[in-house]
Order: C-alpha cells, then structure tokens, then sequence
DNA sequence: AATGAATGAGTATTCATTCAT
DNA sequence: GATGAATGAATACTCATTCAT
C-alpha cells in the first residue's frame, strides 16, 4: 500500500500499471492479487486508510480542549500537520474526487470530516460568538476550501513549513467566521 | 471539444477512450486525428480555453472599477457565475491538478488569476485598508480555496445558486482579509 | 512516379504512405487516385516502367553487334550503367521480389532479360566457344547474379563508378563462361 | 520465431500482422509481448539466429581443410546446402536488405561471411593460384552474388536439388576465378 | 481536374486479471 | 504463500480509400 500510494501519487492511478508495483517491489503478480482484490480496490483501501489516519489526528488534537472555536483552530492545526507528512496520500483524495469510481468513497470520509467542524460551529453560534445568521454548514466549507488549497500551494508547491501555513489559516479562518469587516 | 468535456468530465479522462468520443458524435475515428494530434492534445485544449474564457470573464466583471476590495468582491462574484455555467471545464481543471501530464498547462494560468488578485491586494494595502503585516499572495490564494471549494460543495453537489453562493464566499473572504476577530 | 519512386526506394514501400506522397508534391489526395487506381497500381507501374526501361536500353547496347560474347559483354556494361542511374528503381526491383504481391509482375521482365542472354550463350555453344555441356540458362542467370550483386556492392555501398566494376563483372563472367581452370 | 519465420516469409514483414502470428499459434496476444519486446525485435532476433546458424554451417564445413581453393568450394557448397533447408531464413535476408530499419542489422553478418572468403582469396593469391592482380574483395563478392542468385532461381524457384546447384555454382566461380579465358 | 474532410477496418501494443505450478 | 506465464479485451492511433464540393 506504501508502494502503490507513492507510484498513484507521482504518475496517476491510470498510468501505474499493477506491473510496475509488483515489479517495483520485487514481488510476483500474485501476492498482489492474493491480497487484493483488484487494482481499484488497493486504491479504495489507501482512501479509507488515509480518510481514518487524518480523522483520528484531529480527534486526537481537540479531545480535550472544551472550547469550540479553539477545538476549530487545532482541528485546522491538526489536518495541515497530517497534510504535510501525508502529502501523497492527499493528492490521492484529490484525484479521487474526479473520477466517478471513486467519488463514493470519498464523499462519507470528508462528509464525516467536515460534521465535526459543523458541530464546533454551532457550538460557538449558541454561545453567541459567531453571528446567528450564519450557515454553519457553510462556514465549515470555507475552512476545509482554505486549509486544502493553501496546503497544496505553500506546503505542497512551495515547501513551506505547516506550522507557519498553519498560523496563516487559522488567521484568516477565524477572521471569516468571527470577523466584522 | 465539448463532447469531450462532458465524457472527460463525467467519468474521468482516462476512462473515457477516442472510440467513445467518436461513437457519440457520430463520426469515423479518422476525424478526431484530423483536428487532434492525440486524445493528450484533445484535453490540452480544452484545458486552454477554458482558462482564457474564464480569464476573460474576470477581466470584463472588474474592467470599469477602481475600488481594489470591490474589485475582489466582482472577481470572485464572476469566478463563481463562470464555474456555475462551466460544470464540466472546472472539474477538468480539478483533475489535470493531479496528473503530471498536465500540472504545467495548469499552472500558468492559474499563476495568471492569481496574480490579478494580489494586485488587487496590494492596492488595498496601500490604502491602508488591508493590515499591512499580511500577506497579499497567501490572502489571494485563502480566497481562490474558498471560491473553488464553495462552488464544488454547494453549486455543483448540492444544486445552489451561484448568486446566492457568490455572496457567501465574499462575505467570508471580506472578513477574512479586513476583519478584526 | 518519380516522387514515389524515391520515397520507396528510401523508406520501403509500406512504410511509405500515400499521405506522405501527396503532401511531398503539394498536392491533393484526390489527384493520387486520379492517376492511379491504388497504391499498389502506382508501385506495379513504377515496377514495368523500370523493367521496360532497362531493356529497351540493352537492346540498344547490343544493336549493331553480331558477336554473341561481345554481345553478352555489351548487355551486362549496359545493365550496369543503367543500374547506377537508377538505384531506386533497381531496390524497388529487389524488395518486390520478397512480397507475395508483387512478385508475379515481377518474374516476367526478369525472365525476359535472361532470355535475351541466353540466346547469345546458346550462339556461342553452336559456335563452339562455349563447352557444349554447358546448361545456358544456368550460365545466363550466374551472370546475372554477379552482375546484380557487384552493382549493390560497389556502386551503391561503396560509391564506385559503374564503369569500372563493369570491366570486373565482365572479366569474371567471361572466365566464368569461357574459362578452363 | 519458426511461426513468425514462415509467415514472414510467405506474405512479407509488413503484410503479417502481430495478430495472425498469435492466432496462427494458438495463443493469446500477451504471450507475445511477453517474449518479444516488438514485431520489430522478432524480425531481428530471427535475422540475427539465422546469420549466426549459416555461419556456423560454413564454418564446420571447411574447418578440416587446408587448401584456400578447397575451403571456398566448401563453403559455397555449405551455403548452398543451408540455404536449401533455410529457403524462409534466406527470403526473410533478402528482405531485410530492402528496409531502412533492417540493413543495419544485416550488414555485420554479411561482412563477416564475405571477409572469410576475402581471407581465401588472399591466401590463394600468395600460393600464386590467383592472379595478383585480382581484388579478392571483388572476386568474393562475385562469388556470393552466384551462389545467391542460382539458389533463389534453381532451387527455390524450380526445386532443384542444392547438390546440383552447388556443382554448377562451384563450376562457375572457379572458373571466375582461376580460369583464363 | 483537383481538393481535403471523412471513413472505418486494421495495427501494434498494453495491462488487469487468472491459474497451473 | 508465492510465482510468472498466459489471456484477450481494450487502447491510441494509422492509413488506403472515397466522395461531396
């Protein structure tokens, strides 16, 4: 799985034949069968391993903190520390969101994801620190929008250090919900 | 091309072949290499216009304003009516991200949007209405995340209305770079 | 013809399209078929031309000679020179001897080149110049064959003028005919 | 490769697909490609064994024998004779020297057979049984260009026996190059 | 006479998957 | 548990040929 999530990310699923796992790892045809199913069902199992990995990370980082609008900051805090070593695993959540095999999976992990984010958001609405108007819903998306894509630009493109890309997020994060322009 | 966009958008680029493009339309395998090099050239191609239409867009929504934060505020606005009407050409967009075929033909264009949007920035930096401590390449890109996410969660999976969505993502980008939590 | 010709002298003849043909003169395809009912007509007639040709020029040769060894002398210098002006049609020549195709148009003109020398082998054994035990069309086609082979070996390899390994060939088949060891 | 040899041979490189090879065999498309890297590769690779095998033939044939004029004779009989149990070998070289992609390959081994008898000629030269004003490369070549043409012609054509064949091309080449007319 | 867009059968090749060993 | 030879459907692409203009 180590292997395969490497070869996905580099080239693309389609373009990493099974050939060249085996063959990479030195191994025959058939224990890449006798363990999995297909090809599709390897990726399937990264997915699920790598969407399970990044959920108990952030749940670990906020057990136990009571605050909401703080378990929102280590929640973000937490996904870009798991982004920054899991950066092959996250360009294969984002390949699997193109393609209509793969979006299923998908879609529960991040649904779950982003629940949780909601429920902080809600919390910190009935204690009268985010504007009531507000679709929490809509404010959970914002972030995960946020904390992706300058991920994959300042973490990913341009190797900046997670922490400081962290500091930024969470800045401006925490401007959009709680901001009064 | 645009039969193209809608198989390659539906079901992913690789899983979609030439002899189904060309058995959709209706004509011989012949005419696609007389107008395509190769299907790698098809996508290219629509990669290509699809950025120019949706830069033309943004240039025609900001053209007559001088206000840098409403500048912003219309760029935005028409990245999210453009995506609304152009489903297909933004998930094409998602997926070349993620192959390395294509992540060049990718880049500059989106170096280009981009920077349209730190210039705004700067400006209203120098106006004193931005914070002069952030950055003007790392708050574009916060907004550029929370477009993009914004459109794909609520316009395209659950069926919102770009306006109505368009309004969100500025509030939440307003806040984000002028707010003070 | 003469495009054509050159094309497959230098690439063979399937690897030459008719595209490529077409488009080297600047002209249509429509023209092509025109002319020609397929691109094996155009290469059969190539093929005839070429024959015809190197005929009509050893006839020519040996006009005015009533010797048949002068005769035979004068045929091979003449297939010699005509060989070194026409080194595409003489590879055409040979490749069509290996395809199925062509073969059958071929074998024709082959035979009656060697006829003609074998007529003068035969006068020259009822002269009493040649051993009577002699089997005529053996000793035709051995000539052809030193002649064949001499002209691809050093006029067309190594660039010799034909001139030269004319005296060569004649010497040696002469020997070859007349000779006592 | 016998498979690949007799198709070759009978219908021509180009007109013999990968397909029919397969099929004509019984097997599945994959094996194919999985001993052969392309059709290409199996052309040469039946090239270079059949080159390799007549050499060897030529080589048995006059390992025991001192004589340089008696070496030659026996290796024209020895080519003879292979040629006549390797008719598709032979057509299959004669085809290889009408392609662009193939002569490369040929010319080595045909170098290396000519230089052998080249080394006859020499020797016989310096034993004063050749004239020394012969070229023996000449005189090799010419010897090669017999042997080849009375084979495809007698033997291949009209079914000759090699024995025969061979007694003639002896006749013929040594008068070549002994006789004085 | 000539063009060149269009056809579609055909080509070499790949690759996920199977299974006898 | 593991191998790797074998399968064959599928793929991108080519090209001789046609035909409306």
């Amino acid at each position: 799985m180590a292997f395969g999530t490497s070869r996905f990310a580099e080239q693309g699923y389609h373009p990493t034949s099974v050939s060249e796992i085996v063959t990479g790892l030195g191994v025959g045809k058939g224990v890449f069968y006798w363990y999995f199913d297909s090809k599709e069902q390897l990726f399937l199992e990264i997915l699920r391993d790598a969407q399970t990995d990044l959920r108990r990370r952030q749940q670990q980082a906020i057990a136990e903190e009571d605050d909401p609008i703080r378990r929102i900051e280590l929640g973000l805090r937490a996904s870009l520390a798991w982004a920054e070593e899991h950066r092959d695993h996250n360009r294969l959540i984002q390949f699997a969101a193109t393609e209509a095999t793969f979006v299923g999976a998908l879609r529960r992990g991040q649904d779950i994801a982003v629940a949780d984010v909601v429920r902080h958001v809600k919390e910190a609405i009935a204690q009268g620190r985010i504007r009531d108007d507000a679709d929490p819903d809509l404010l959970a998306h914002a972030m995960v929008g946020v904390a992706g894509h300058l991920t994959r630009t300042f973490i990913y493109e341009r190797g900046e250090a997670a922490g400081g890309v962290a500091d930024s997020v969470v800045a401006f994060c925490l401007r959009g919900i709680l901001g009064d322009p």
